[in-house]
Order: structure tokens, then C-alpha cells, then sequence
RNA sequence: GGGGAGGUUCCCGAGCGGCCAAAGGGGGCAGACUGUAAAUCUGUUGGCUUCGCCUUCGAAGGUUCGAAUCCUUCUCUCCCCA
């Protein structure tokens, strides 16, 4: 993968990259939108490409489940399956694990779980893992990895992290026997939990695999904002600085600075779609949750500066009556402005650190993003 | 005009002598949501000087130690017959 690091910030570890995948490129920092089951929940494709969104996510254990494969492999692969036209990162399954843990039991050899649609017994293995995604064809695959909570002891930490080190190896391996088929990348995963000595033997371990990218797992698992900054801050320290660089699930405006301020390039979260969903959406000045009383006589836009459909023609009374009253095109509305908020800020992020004003920009932003 | 069924807290609706400021929905208000089992979930929803008191179950009286629940009258709604 043609990978070039464009602009460093001098005053942080914040940068510019650009990367090829098969559906096209990817300038970074960047934020990708989560589309479980191959669309992002109440949005269009054509909302997400006016947007300028280029990289969505799929979930390799919900479509295996649902529609399975085989219907993927008939369509011709998850693009041609969700006529979506862009890159596709999928994720494995393995943030599954974690969140369906009363369905499923950890082996050495991968996970036997308990379908959680109709309860049917399933088996995934880091190599059939693998193999889905490269049914899928997609644009840049991710392991089956052992994802923790916060507050398990180091010794269960250990296990998680030797598990999902062995799984990595098989993965590397599954995915260098197919790689003439389709060009989709492997990414590496770091796990290591909330202890540093564990953090940095796995990132030391990922980045010796060499792998297309690297990957931070296990945060935004349920740890505190402090926890989570310390830990982004000292693995992304010793990360391969030759690498594309993500962390996995997060997240919210102020998630996202502290990653790019330490040189992450890839974020995912469902938080800007799931909160719009249920009624929430962000601004500059800070989150309004639209089903307030407050909003029912705002006869203007969520935020008259952004250009995104549902502000160039609807108010924010209208959409909280939309939200009120049930109405499908409220979610539709509101999760359309959250992606197109997200992808303003990464562009103003990047503008900031092409022009050597990250640190600036920050703290101008969080001045003003009232939390 | 005759017969029948009813009027419960913002709405629907349970309760049918004390455990009732009154189940359960809905609506309202508020909070949560971070590699999506989420268009979801949680809290709250008469007032107050809040381990207690006051007002409230169509209205007014009555029975009772005690009434949303029993009795009387009035009033309103719905259904059937004329």
C-alpha cells in the first residue's frame, strides 16, 4: 500500500497522510462512519459521498451472521452488495467478543459463540476471518483480536494479549496466501489492556509484523478520560511512525484532537451516528440534544454554517418535531449532520496542521465546544 | 320518554371499604449513548416547610374508626328501545 506522511505538525505529533486503497484515496486524519451491516444506519450512500466520506466500516461477525458470505460472494463482493462505491474497512468481530460476552466462549484456535439472532452455534477463527473479509473484498481488514474491559487483572490481560497476538500471526499469515486475489490490507491490532508493560510488548510485537497499518484496541472500553488519554498517549508513542496509524471506536470531538495530537490518523466511532438517532446532534458551540423543550421555537439551522442538507433547508423546531412526533426523517436528518460535522472537523484539522496551528486550533475548539 | 353502561391524576386505562397520591400504557420533562444485539435505554411526572402534612378519583351530601371504592340526589357522556 502506497502510504506518504504529508505534513508534520512541528509543535505535536499531529500529521497530514495519504494512503491508496482499491476504492480510491484517503487523506488523514480522517473519520470513518460505522456502517454495521454494510450502510451507516438511517444514511443514504449518496448523503455519505456529498459528504465526502471515503471510508466506511462494515462488521465481519454481523454480516457473517446476517446475510452470511455466501450472498456476499453471489453479489460479488460487500461493495457490489450495498452499492457503495467507496473503501470499506472491516472490522472483525473481535469488539463482538467483548460486547456479546454472555454469548461466547475464548479458545486458543478462536471463538465459539451463540448467534445472538437466533441462538445458533458458530465458530470464528482468525483465518476464516480473514477469509470473509477477503470475500467481502475488503479494503482494509482487520484481525479477530481479544478486546478487555477496564479492571481485569494483568494476568487475564496477558492471556488477551497472547491470544491475540498468536491470532495475529495466523491472520498475517491467511491474509500474505490471498493477497494475488485483491488488494485489501491487514492491519494489525494492539491490545495489552490498561497496563503499559503489556502496551508496549504488543506494540512492539505489531510493529515487528510490519503489517499496512496498526491498529489501538481496547480503548473507549468503559475506562476514565484520563485513563484513556494516558494510555492513547503512551502507546501511540511507540508506534512504527512509518504506519498508518488508528484507533479503534472513538468518538467524540474532544477523543478525536487527543488522538491526531498524538499522531493517530484513523478514527472510528458509532457515537455521531447513534447519538443523531437518538436525538443529538453536535455543534461548534457543543451538543444540542434536539428533543429539548428549548428548541421547539429555533426557527433556524442546527448550525448556520454547515452546508449539509438538513441544514441548507431544515430548522432545528421543525427537526425536533420530526423527533417528537416519531418521524423517521428526524434520525435521517440528524445523522446526516453529525458525519458532515465529523468530516468538517477533520478537514479543519487537517487545514490547521498544514498550517502548523494544531495546537491553536485545539484550544480554540475546546474553548468554544461547550460540553 | 323507557332501559342499560359509564364519568379515576395531562390523555387512555386498572382499581371497587384500609397495604392508594392511586397498577400499566401514552404524552411531557430530564439524563445517558465512544471498533452498533441501540430510530435505544434510564430517571421523573399533584403540592409543600418531604421519615410528615395538605389537595386529588364528575358535583353535593350521607354511612363508616376509615371511602376512588357503599348510599342519596344532581350533572354529564355513550348504547338500545320509543
Amino acid at each position: 500500500m502506497i502510504f506518504n506522511i504529508k505534513y508534520k505538525d512541528i509543535n505535536t505529533r499531529a500529521r497530514i497522510t495519504e494512503f491508496h486503497l482499491p476504492h480510491g484515496k484517503v487523506l488523514t486524519p480522517v473519520f470513518m462512519p460505522v456502517g454495521t451491516n454494510g450502510a451507516v444506519k438511517a444514511v443514504k450512500h449518496k448523503s455519505l459521498s456529498d459528504s465526502g466520506i471515503s471510508l466506511i466500516l462494515g462488521n465481519t461477525y454481523h454480516l457473517y451472521l446476517r446475510p452470511g458470505e455466501n450472498i456476499i460472494q453471489k453479489a460479488g463482493s460487500l461493495h457490489d452488495f450495498s452499492s457503495w462505491n467507496g473503501n470499506i474497512l472491516t472490522d472483525s468481530g473481535g469488539f463482538q467478543i467483548f460486547s456479546l460476552a454472555p454469548f461466547r466462549k475464548i479458545k486458543e484456535e478462536g471463538i465459539y459463540f451463540r448467534s445472538h439472532i437466533d441462538g445458533s452455534y458458530h465458530t470464528l477463527t482468525p483465518e476464516k476471518v480473514v477469509d470473509l473479509q477477503r470475500i467481502f473484498r475488503s479494503d482494509i481488514l482487520m484481525p479477530l483480536d481479544v478486546c478487555t474491559p477496564p479492571e481485569i487483572s494483568e494476568k487475564e490481560a496477558l492471556k488477551a494479549m497472547i491470544t491475540t497476538h498468536k491470532w495475529l500471526e495466523k491472520s498475517k499469515s491467511k491474509w500474505l496466501e490471498c493477497r494475488d486475489e485483491w488488494d485489501g490490507q491487514l492491519f494489525g491490532i494492539i491490545q495489552g489492556n490498561f497496563y503499559k508493560n503489556l502496551r508496549k510488548e504488543s506494540t512492539e510485537f505489531v510493529n515487528q509484523l510490519d503489517l499496512p497499518g496498526i491498529a489501538i484496541g481496547g480503548l473507549s472500553v468503559g475506562e476514565s478520560v484520563d485513563m484513556f488519554k494516558e494510555y492513547l498517549s503512551y502507546t501511540s508513542e511507540i508506534l512504527d511512525p512509518l504506519k498508518p496509524h488508528y484507533v479503534m471506536g472513538i468518538g467524540t470531538p474532544e477523543y478525536i484532537l487527543e488522538a491526531v495530537e498524538n499522531g493517530i490518523d484513523m478514527f472510528d466511532c458509532v457515537y455521531p451516528t447513534r447519538i443523531a438517532r437518538n436525538g443529538t446532534v453536535f455543534t461548534r458551540e457543543g451538543k444540542l440534544s434536539l428533543k429539548k423543550e428549548v428548541f421547539s421555537d429555533q426557527f433556524y439551522p442546527i448550525d448556520e454554517n454547515c452546508s449539509c442538507f438538513a441544514c441548507r433547508h431544515y430548522t432545528r423546531a421543525f427537526i425536533r418535531h420530526l423527533f417528537k412526533s416519531g418521524e423517521i426523517l428526524g434520525p435521517m436528518l440528524a445523522s446526516e449532520h453529525n458525519i458532515a460535522f465529523m468530516k468538517n472537523f477533520v478537514d479543519d484539522i487537517r487545514e490547521s496542521i498544514r498550517n502548523n496551528r494544531f495546537t491553536d486550533f485545539k484550544k480554540d475548539f475546546l474553548n468554544s465546544y461547550v460540553r
